[in-house]
Order: structure tokens, then sequence, then C-alpha cells
DNA sequence: ATGCTACAAATAGTATACGAATTAGAAGAA
DNA sequence: TTCTTCTAATTCGTATACTATTTGTAGCAT
């Protein structure tokens, strides 16, 4: 989904370089992305970047229209609240098929990982963090085209709730909730730990709703 | 995902008959598909064939390798199985969703597909029958993104499913648990509902596993 | 001054063309 | 005969070039 980006080394790179800019804002939502001027940045012709585009679009993260070409994609706070929803069933169903396959290594890089939250200072960092914890509880569930997906819908969200982080109120319930979860994943309470993570995203979603709805009103 | 066609007039029927060729098997997985010749056969250049085949692989359903084109792609039965993981997930969290926002405008759809599944004859007329059934049953949703993730899912599926579903046993099972879905969306049963569609969907699950065990021991 | 038309600039989309890589086949050696 | 190696023919990937659609601007009329 993600990787299996197609091998024509031209256009990766674009590809890279053009979904970095989007995830990190530095491109705005909105904001036209113009090939001519993308291709000579990078000193290659329109086709790659067509190519990077089209790919972009396929993960959607710009938006062609009939002859205007593309633009990053801005996503509706009812669209935000959508993906979280698919969150809950992609995620609860990878915890699921993976805690029976769970071994004390996999146990060992999650402890490692919570503790390193102490550390975490930028947005970004808290961020990335949050997204390798998750990660690492969903890798053992041996299903590589679930893992891709739930990649992808973290990232389509990404810029979105990069912006709603920044008035984050606290890190300390998402951490708490991680060791409950790891916890239960640890005793081999599948249910139980479904229910935690599902909880937890619930709560996330949530959050994001009335950070969302105080936005819009101000 | 599957619609946002990126509206380029050329690339589109291109990208509308690949996909057809290959959904109905007209074009077999690990065939190459040359792109000079498709584009003599449209009567066109290579970029939009290439762009359209470039959409095909994000949607999954062909391949590129380097330098040696794109070819349709072949879904191992571990994949397959694993799909089938994606749908309960998807479908489930769909329906929870959906049974709240039923009206009986609804119930009504519903009901007059079930009917037409006696007259049924060939295995591609059921196969579309039970996918509207289930489309019904998760459109009142309210989520395009996770209706569009449903619908690439059970497309992906399709071509190796057809295949199976020609040595299929029986169309009495999954007609009468059809009912039984409906009946608990209608009394508003939504776990109800839920538990009976995930039955629904592992049973098909194991029966294709099970056709699969038996093929390849073959 | 404001709104409309006509023209010019910019930008997208696609055809053509070409270099690079792969594949196929033929010729020669073991 | 069978395996290697070299050459020829496909086929891919991308740069260049051209057309068409859109956007911006100036001039005209109201």
């Amino acid at each position: 989904m993600t990787k299996p980006a197609h091998l024509t080394t031209t256009s990766q790179p674009i590809y890279d370089s053009l979904r970095d800019e989007i995830l990190s804002g530095a491109i705005r939502p909105g904001e036209p992305l113009r090939q001519d001027e993308i291709a000579k940045r990078h000193g290659i012709s329109k086709i790659p970047v067509r190519e990077a585009l089209l790919k972009l679009e396929a993960d959607g993260f710009v938006l062609f229209r009939k002859n205007r070409g593309a633009m990053v994609r801005e996503l509706s706070a009812a669209e935000l609240l959508h993906l979280m929803d698919i969150r809950v069933a992609l995620e609860c169903k990878a915890l699921e098929l993976a805690i029976p396959n769970m071994i004390q290594s996999d146990f060992d890089v999650m402890h490692a990982l919570l503790k390193q939250y102490a550390e975490v200072e930028t947005v970004e960092h808290w961020s990335s963090m949050n997204q390798s914890f998750h990660n690492a509880l969903y890798e053992p569930c041996g299903n590589a085209q679930l893992l891709d997906m739930i990649r992808d819908i973290q990232q389509r969200m990404g810029p979105a709730l990069r912006l709603l982080m920044t008035e984050a109120s606290g890190l300390d319930r998402p951490n708490e909730e991680h060791h409950a979860i790891l916890s239960a994943c640890e005793s081999g309470d599948v249910t139980g730990a479904v229910d935690l993570l599902r909880a937890h995203i619930e709560t996330s979603k949530k959050e994001t709703a009335a950070r969302l709805r105080r936005r819009d009103t101000v």
C-alpha cells in the first residue's frame, strides 16, 4: 500500500519529498502543487512528478481536479472523526490477532518504548513515539495488509492532528492507558486488551471532536 | 479511494477497461500488461496507460517491477484470508454505525434484495447480489471513507473468490444468515446484529480456507 | 467606478521520441 | 546435445515538445 512503490527510481524521491512536505505541514492544505515548478526544482521532467502526485492522490494526500492539477487535500472535521472510527476497527482487530503471537522480546520492545515517553519534548516526537508503540502492539498480528492499512490511516490523519495536538492538554492519560493495555497483553487477556484499546482510541476521538468543536466556534 | 479518479479524461476509460478485464478474469493473474500494446489498442500514447496502471497498482490489482512493467497481481491464499480478517473488522464497524441510522426504506430495500436471491442463477449474479445486500447493510453508516475501503477490499478479493465460488456447496446458509442479520437490525439489536455478521463472515472465511486447502493439496 | 469582453500568460495533459534495461534468440564451445 | 555468450529486438521509463484548458489582465462599455 504505502510501501510497494513502483521501483522506477525517478519518481520515488519526488514522492518521498512531497509526502514529507505535506506531512510536516511545509505545504499547507489547499495549496496547489505546480508540476513544472516541482520538476524544475528537482531537475527532472513532469512525467515522474505526475506519477508521484498520482500516488499521493491514491494515498489520499492530494486531490486532482480536471485541468487544474493537484492540491493538498484538506480533511474536514467529519472526515477526521470518520478515520478515527476506522482506526478503532482496524487497530482492535490487529491487536486481537497479535496478542496470541506475542513473545517476550515483543514485550521488551514495548516496555522500552514506554520508558522513553518520559523524555519527549516536541509534539512531533511524542506523535512518532505514540505511533511506534501502537505499531509495536500490532506488528505480531502477521497480517501485512492490515498493518499497511493502519499505517495509511495514521498518516492520513497526521497533518490534521499535528495542528490539534499543539493545544493538547495532557500526555499522562494516554501514557497510563498504554501501560494498562500492555499489561493486559502480557497476561494474555485478549478481550480485555482490545476493550482497553478501543476505549483508548474512542477517548482520543472524543477529545479530538471536542477540540474541533472549540476551534470551529472560535 | 476507488472513485476519486483524477478526472483527466484520457486515462479514466483505460483504467475502467483494465480493471474490468482483471476483475472478470479476462486477464489472468501473473499476466504482464504491455504498455505499448494497450496504448495502441486504445489509440493513445503510453502516458495515460501508465497512469491507469499506477492507479491499479495503488488499488492492489497490479504489481510493478523495476523496468519490467506491470503484471496482474496474484493473491496468495494467506493474503486472501488476511483480507477476510480486514473485512470482519471494517464491515462489523460499518454495521455498528449504520444500525442507529436505518429507517424503514432501508429495511424495504434489503428485504427486496433478499427476495431476489431465489432467482439467482450464475455465480457472478449471486456474487453481485451478495455484495449489494452487504452494501445496503452498511450504507446508512454515514462514513464514506469506510464504505470506500469496504468496497476496495471486496473488489480486491473478487477475482480470487470468483474461482473458488464455482465449487461452492450451498447458497442456503448465507441466505438464512442474511435474514437473521436483517431481523436483528430491524429490532435495533446492534450487538446481536454485529455478532451475527461477524459469525457470517468468519464462516465464509473458514469455508474459503477449507476450499483453498483442498485445492492446494490436490 | 464597476462590470464585461478579448487577449495574453501560465499550467495541465498527452503525443512523440529516445536512451536504458531486459528478454529472446542465435552462434559457438564443452 | 547442452550450456554459455554475444547480439538483436522488445519493452520500459523519462525528457522534450505540443495542444488545450484555465487564469490573469488590460481595454472597453455602461
